[in-house]
DNA sequence: AATAAGTGCTACATTGATGAGACACTTAGA
DNA sequence: TCTAAGTGTCTCATCAATGTAGCACTTATT
């Protein structure tokens, strides 16, 4: 339900969370602090995903793939769209060191070869995440290696056949 | 500020408009009038853009690049979420057919060799509104025609180096 | 200069979401 | 069987957004 909209009320929360109002409301003393906690988790499986990728000495081909199957893994898990919740500091700051590491890893990975150099500024970065998020929803029927699969060979092959390049 | 919040307040689109509520209100009857108003130009906007390039008859690789330079001026004209105005039946309808029109031309453009026939269903169709909206919103330094270049040339070939192939 | 059109501002009524309290009921554990 | 924990339901108070009306002011046109 967040992941469809961030906006959506306590009530169509908790019906689709098949419980009443009363039940959100002795869990969590807020809407903020529900969507703090929803948005704290995300992050925690964020991390854990890219921490897991050693995004900064793992051979780049290895940390890419790594990366993509968690984040797709993280995205099933934790469906919601989180960039408008910018209010909160500290999910602001993870958020900041996240995106941080992450265009660090892309530039490591231009220096070592594996992605072009010749792209605008920011571009891998901005098209990456989208990318992670179409899959964890329309490739639903593969396993999130499955689908880093299809999506590491996308980014850096294209969609395209051979002749079209 | 729809571009970024489909649930913004009255107040708030009027104050980035720099007009007062009352300016609003005497130009549409109610938020939702206003809602519909801004998502008829954007499909306007689209509809145009996809009948300029053609899908059905110009050469894929000509049609695809008219296609989504079209759809990045549009979408910088109109950086409007649509995704969750559905309760509009015109709106869901129009949208349904869009959809159908770039379904009907990736499978031509599979047919014809410009895509590849080995990726999982509607995983192009999947990637590629996201990539648009990024291309409109992160090269914005670029014009639509060049933006359309990095866009294309990504969806093709991708971001790899060669021998990331 | 007068009039028309448009806007900003203020105040108000209505509605829906948030947040809370109390009670009956259900389920689990001792 | 009794008790504790958790839930659903109902009701209520508060607040914010929507929508409206009226008036003063500004700008454009005649």
């Amino acid at each position: 339900m967040l992941a469809d909209d961030p906006s959506a009320t306590i009530a169509a929360i908790a019906a689709a969370a098949g419980v009443d109002r009363r039940t959100v409301y002795r869990r969590f003393a807020s809407r903020e602090d529900l969507m703090a906690a929803v948005y704290g988790a995300r992050y925690d499986a964020v991390e854990k995903a890219i921490e897991a990728a050693r995004l900064r000495e793992a051979p780049v081909a290895v940390a890419l793939h790594r990366y993509v199957e968690g984040i797709i893994a993280a995205n099933r898990k934790w469906p919601v769209e989180t960039s408008r919740m910018l209010r909160d500091v500290t999910i602001r700051e993870r958020r900041r060191r996240l995106i941080d590491e992450v265009d660090a890893f892309l530039r490591r990975a231009a220096d070592e070869g594996l992605l072009r150099s010749d792209l605008p500024p920011g571009w891998v970065a901005a098209v990456l995440p989208p990318l992670l998020e179409q899959a964890a929803e329309e490739l639903s029927e593969l396993s999130a290696a499955q689908a880093a699969d299809v999506v590491v060979d996308t980014l850096l092959r294209g969609v395209g056949t051979p002749q079209a390049r």
